[in-house]
DNA sequence: TGTCAGCATTGACGCAGATCAAAAGCGTCA
DNA sequence: TGACGCTTTTGATCTGCGTCAATGCTGACA
């Protein structure tokens, strides 16, 4: 796969999500995003000299449920979902990881879940054994690695009431909502247009529904004026009827 | 409210749910199961110092959501339900706390859930600033409650599976199978009666289902004769039935 | 420029589980 | 012992979302 050249004039364009940390971890576009940010000069340096950067196409599995976790990855540009499956097929998306995330926190020996690429996606990855060798001899990345966990044990239990308890409409404006903040994050401000990459089926698989229930809803709200439907995302018109609806 | 005394013939017993610390960690009968586990018997000793049992009743809120986070807690005795509320009154129970299990394992300002008394319930307290001095000063420590998290992570995972993507027999099929393992894993024994001490409410919280689907679905299990219900729990009869439905 | 494959959308219909309502247990206390 | 309050159970009915099926859209490739 070929990684297009960076461009500045649209942070949050599809193309554009592929950068990487460019061999230096000083300028790495998600490091105050990411565990990093609890590193000082000389302790990237050395973290740096584990890292290696991984490029995966669109639909590439990162790791599989149950596999060993030979490598944790820091991603960097793109789009993963992270996913659960029942023996029958069924299928839980717990989760899409955007750049910042961590896979790996945890520190177990086998993945829980299965890591696809949404969209082309580039990641730093460390041997577990390295990684786990250099956070051992630094606490405060124990720490920082506790804090992004417990944020992650936040919005699972927010995932639990809005799979749980929220209704159709209710899920998708929650869903928009919070993908919206999410790319504010890694945009470093609002955007105008919500990038959804994931496909209506993973959508459907994050909240609990049917692919046709996703589709129905969106496209009810449009009808409604309360959105328009874009290509590879979806852009507020009423933003407040998002608010009152969401989670 | 007066705390029972100790008895020894029934380990899961209601009555006998009621064990402290009883001043000396080094006796604790959760200790194993705790995050203590990760500490030597100085450090036990230092930790002791600032600890002090804390008991409530049933019903008894231990904190609530937004609260600030003044204590911590790790469960010596009795069963807590962990809940997040909506404005309009809908609530999720995100979890049930049993012996051994920490309250403020995320070192956050606020909590981000309620939790009540199920039952009788004994805590082991510590103020939040000296626990989280003690626990900046030992890694290991901050290293095991990062394991605990983990843990948590991974069984809010499985329970978005749970209410993302089962059906009302599974997710109680689920659920009962889940409580006999954690009630062993308290025994040290794989206990005859799954102890149910919350109500059907909760559990239908717990499920995102409502209160007369739980007790339909319980009450048609015990007439296809899979379990029969008891007071204060059920017992199950087909354990193939079970393993075959739970997640 | 046409064909094909993979989504996404839309419509008709069905059903699992919610809602509404009533009755039955069951522990507490006078 | 009986009355009260609370929880659980059971029954009847409703409905939000799933299921099944067809059609439309879009981008890739010949």
């Amino acid at each position: 796969m070929d990684i297009p050249p960076r461009h500045s004039d649209h942070e949050t364009h599809a193309s554009c999500a592929l950068r990487s940390r460019g061999d230096d971890c000083r300028f790495c576009g998600v490091r105050h995003l990411s565990i990093c940010q609890a590193l000082n000069i000389n302790e990237l340096d050395q973290l740096e000299k584990m890292a290696s950067d991984s490029v995966f196409e669109e639909r590439a599995v990162l790791f599989r449920e149950e596999d060993e976790v030979s490598s944790v990855f820091n991603l960097t540009a793109g789009v993963a979902r992270l996913i659960r499956s029942l023996p029958d097929g069924r299928r839980q998306v717990t989760g899409f990881a955007l750049p910042g995330d961590f896979l790996g926190i945890s520190l177990e020996k086998t993945w829980r879940y299965t890591a696809e690429a949404v969209t082309p996606l580039v990641a730093c990855r460390f041997r577990r054994s390295n990684f786990e060798a250099f956070s051992e001899k630094n606490p405060h990345l124990i720490k920082k690695m506790h804090e992004f966990a417990s944020q992650e044990l936040n919005m699972a239990q927010d995932h639990m009431v809005l799979l749980g308890r929220l209704t159709a409409e209710e899920k998708l404006a929650s869903f928009l909502v919070e993908m919206k903040k999410r790319w504010a994050r890694v945009a470093g401000h609002e955007p105008g247009l919500i990038r959804l990459p994931m496909g209506r089926q993973d959508i459907a698989d994050y909240l609990g529904l049917t692919i046709e229930t996703v589709s129905r809803v969106i496209n009810q709200m449009q009808r409604d004026r309360k959105l328009v439907i874009v290509p590879d995302g979806v852009r507020f018109v009423d933003q407040s009827y998002f608010d009152d609806l969401a989670l």
